[in-house]
DNA sequence: TGTGTTATTGATAATCATTTACACTTGATA
DNA sequence: TATCAAGTGTAAATGATTATCAATAACACA
């Protein structure tokens, strides 16, 4: 934790911005929820448990300027929001999403799967592939076992 | 074009809806531009040349529906507008996108290229797929074109 | 240590896409 | 024809995000 902090903060120095308090509750605030998909909103509520004087308006410049530093990713699910995930440490690329149709549920994926796709692309279409993103929509795991045992 | 107009009418009303005039014409705007990806207020403003009574709320209700039956898909480039696309005649997956980072176009890929990565998926995952999004971001053939000769 | 300069912040208002409410129209059916 | 549900246009409401602006914090240097 206390060790990508230190990284983060490195990385906010390399482009000359400062991990002031706020940004660094909100960092702690991603860190910790590393594998749920928060929303400007949902980071809000959970910064002020730790900083209840942040305004909201500071949350979410700093998920922009994370986003910028790609420390974050923005997603979007299809629901009216955003949503911030944290970058793997030294991943490459954006990892993918199991969007469960059923429970609503998220999964990750963080092995890279699309490397014959995209160097097909970037040879047929000649398209060079900076990022991605790719998500799946279907049943998860638990609720294929809910809907075989229910018949 | 009056054929896949036909095949929608009868997708409508297997569903018991009915074709209406403002439907049909916001149908006809998405066929006529269906290499493109409008938004919600694009399509109102070309609808609006065909009907021009049409009212903005009619156009968000008919693409809702149009999504809910599978007719076009909803998909988020990430500036802050929905844009629909038509689903391609008879195919079973959505198509994927090339986005590029420097002029904005917006290419389209029909070819399925994930059926490996799918199966991987239900195999490994056993995540029961049903549909995907998949968008590549990065620099277009004109742009590299661009960028080359300016150096 | 003071002083000017700039970046950052919190509160609030503004913006903009989308949804909702509601009164009116249409078209089918009894 | 009277009735009824589905569909529509207008206008207002909503909700996420962004812009504004005065106050504060951090820093650079006399
Ligand atoms: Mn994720
Ligand atoms: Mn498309
Ligand atoms: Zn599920
Ligand atoms: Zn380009």
């Amino acid at each position: 934790m206390e060790h990508r902090i230190e990284r983060i903060k490195k990385q906010l120095h390399a482009e000359s911005y400062k991990l002031t308090p706020q940004r660094e509750a909100t960092v702690r605030v991603l860190l910790e929820r590393e594998e749920d998909h928060l929303s400007a909103e949902d980071i809000y509520l959970l910064v002020k448990e730790k900083a209840p004087e942040i305004g909201l308006a500071t949350v979410y410049r700093t998920l922009e300027l994370l986003s910028e530093l790609k420390i974050v990713d923005k997603i979007n699910f299809g629901d009216g929001v955003s949503r911030y995930d944290l970058r793997k440490e030294g991943a490459a690329h954006f990892h993918h999403h199991l969007v469960c149709m059923e429970c609503g549920t998220v999964e990750e994926i963080v092995e890279d799967l699309l490397e014959d796709v995209e160097k097909k692309v970037e040879d047929q279409w000649q398209f060079q592939v900076k990022d991605h993103r790719l998500t799946f929509h279907g049943i998860c795991r638990h609720c294929q076992q809910k809907n075989k045992e229910s018949n």
